[in-house]
DNA sequence: ATAATGCGTTTAAGCGATTAACCTGAACCG
DNA sequence: CGGTTCAGGTTAATCGCTTAAACGCATTAT
């Protein structure tokens, strides 16, 4: 098998505890003298020596691994690329941080078999991106494992977050409608534990107030991911005075809802305005394109990634919730409120 | 910090042996009262006890963990949803088999390191999506790290492998332009270090000149993602002679490649046809819906994930090589050919 | 001359599990 | 009654690495 550091002392003539010196450097700890720190380079290069990362780690030291743990029912469901955005937002920002990453996606039994799951010592810390109330979330900051929300919030106060500013994005979106004059705007909601889909909610909701439009109950539609049913939707886009703008928490709702209502006779956006979330890259590629509010991903897994690497450390310098201000990107699937 | 075995054993009043055999449920080996076992469970629940994995790992069992390893470069950087459904199956297939993943996505400074790295003991073996002539795939073989492709194939033939007949599906893409009346075809080939794309390529190749067609070298252009760069795609689409239909390795560049006509002001499918490759979802959403080539991403995942559990345990059942017929799937971008 | 200090390295005690091998007392047996 | 058998444990080595403390030995300070 591999070569442990044992054969690497002897074959440099040392003790272990040299090498485990040399190997990691601890300047100011101990003196290695340099003909013997060449010696047991040479040794660790001709023996093709890589450390044991667990049995390093389990001699006190951290994993350099991190968890990303989502809800795992949804876990991979959204095609318009919002995921795999986010994937390549944690993994560059990890590897910056010299971290490797641990996908958590059992689905236990029950939460508490999670949490104890995510001490095992495997990681040293958790990046979450859970349901608003997740008892989750509660037990591990009980348990004292390092962790951080990326996406989302938490009504645990204590949980270091960083997501986009969510409730703007909605306000965006919804203003954005009201000055292209129209008034009757439909919402697509996401789920209602998401933190994400339930500010983009009231973002819409108080926007529409504050212009003096009361928000009609059944005009607010929760789909929860494109696949979910959509009867509901479709119902109100028959209705004798349907919605003339709909504002959807997610872009492949969105899409989705493009689709449906092409196959209904309506036209996007001479008869109806489509305003999506995430702004995905995939948005510059349909027709019409996808206006959408564009939340800025990367940014958020770094910040993300930086709280909960702080929080490992023991250390708290940086701000301990972040909030990012999303941007309207305006595309073609918008248009003025059609005339009666 | 959390409960060891040792805090179990003492409040049971046995010795961390036992504690051991119990947890384990070593039945035959050693002989245990009920009592006793009553005792010690006990004890688990009131500490809220979880065995150390890195511990475990260390004394020589197993990690049940896999690392899922792709081209750094690439990773996540599509857009069509194939990422996502990759991670998705992939998910699903290690949960199934009682694994926990790891991302492996450092960008190592050179292979061998890379390769070390993946020996360190963290993982019990490495999942590879990986270039055909990717030297890591040798170097974890010969280094002993069980190991299969998923999604694609090596030149090492001791690799077991699970992925999509890629070369049908050139076929059946091209093959179907031809019944169209389709005769002059591009295509738009990805990497030429990846197995999938040269054998998608290769089948397109193949049909063209079974059916009395030569290809033509400058109809073949390589757009290794939806986002490199395009110009010599628009200088053929720009031709005086230019293709009528065209097959794209990937959905989102056959998106790409649809948005980018509709600029030029080329119908699809009226004026050309498009057929994609992964039939993703977004091919149901867009307009016109993308005709596209469908693998099994589930099945190929399943398999390899399959294959890679049966290294680890020594085993080598099933088969050692999966090829999974893909389908096409017919939607609108398709259609006849434009009578001149 | 004695004590203090530095240097380069080793010793040895963990980290939290697993597991082969050994131990003990009671039951059984001819 | 000496010896075997078996249930029901325990002991101690081990996995590969880290790290506080000790240890010679040569200098230097007092």
């Amino acid at each position: 098998m591999a070569a442990t550091i044992r054969e690497v002392a002897q074959r440099a003539g040392v003790s272990t505890a040299t090498v485990s010196y040399v190997l990691n450097d601890r300047k100011g700890a101990v003196k290695i003298s340099d003909d013997t720190r060449a010696r047991i380079w040479r040794a660790v290069k001709e023996l093709g020596y890589h450390p044991n990362a667990l049995a390093r780690a389990l001699a006190g030291k951290r994993t350099h691994t991190v968890a990303l743990v989502m809800q795992f029912a949804s876990i991979f469901t959204s095609w318009s690329g919002f995921t795999s955005e986010l994937m390549h937002g944690v993994v560059r920002a990890a590897f910056a941080h010299d971290l490797d990453l641990m996908l958590h996606t059992r689905d236990h039994a029950n939460t508490h078999a999670e949490a104890l799951a995510l001490g095992d010592g495997r990681v040293d810390g958790a990046l979450l991106l859970r349901d608003w109330d997740d008892p989750l979330i509660d037990l591990l900051v009980e348990q004292g494992t390092p962790t951080a929300l990326v996406f989302s919030r938490s009504r645990n106060p204590d949980v270091p977050f960083s997501c986009c500013d969510d409730e703007l994005g909605g306000r965006m979106a919804t203003e954005h409608l009201i000055r292209l004059g129209h008034r009757r705007i439909m919402h697509l909601a996401g789920s209602d534990r998401s933190s994400a889909a339930l500010d983009r909610r009231r973002g819409y909701e108080e926007t529409l107030k504050a212009n003096g439009i009361e928000p009609r109950p059944e005009w607010t539609v929760i789909v929860p991911h494109s696949g979910a049913p959509f009867d509901a939707v479709m119902e109100v886009l028959g209705g004798v005075e349907r919605p003339t703008a709909v504002f959807a928490w997610s872009d492949d709702v969105a899409l989705r809802l493009m689709a449906e209502a092409r196959n209904a006779g309506i036209r996007v956006p001479e008869d109806m305005s489509v305003v999506g979330f995430d702004s995905t890259e995939v948005c510059n590629h349909t027709h019409p394109s996808l206006t959408s509010v564009s939340q800025d991903i990367p940014r958020i897994a770094t910040e993300g990634v930086r709280m909960l690497a702080e929080r490992i450390e023991g250390r708290s310098d940086g701000p301990r919730h972040v909030t990012v201000e999303p941007e309207l990107h305006i595309r073609e699937s918008s248009g003025p409120c059609p005339q009666r």
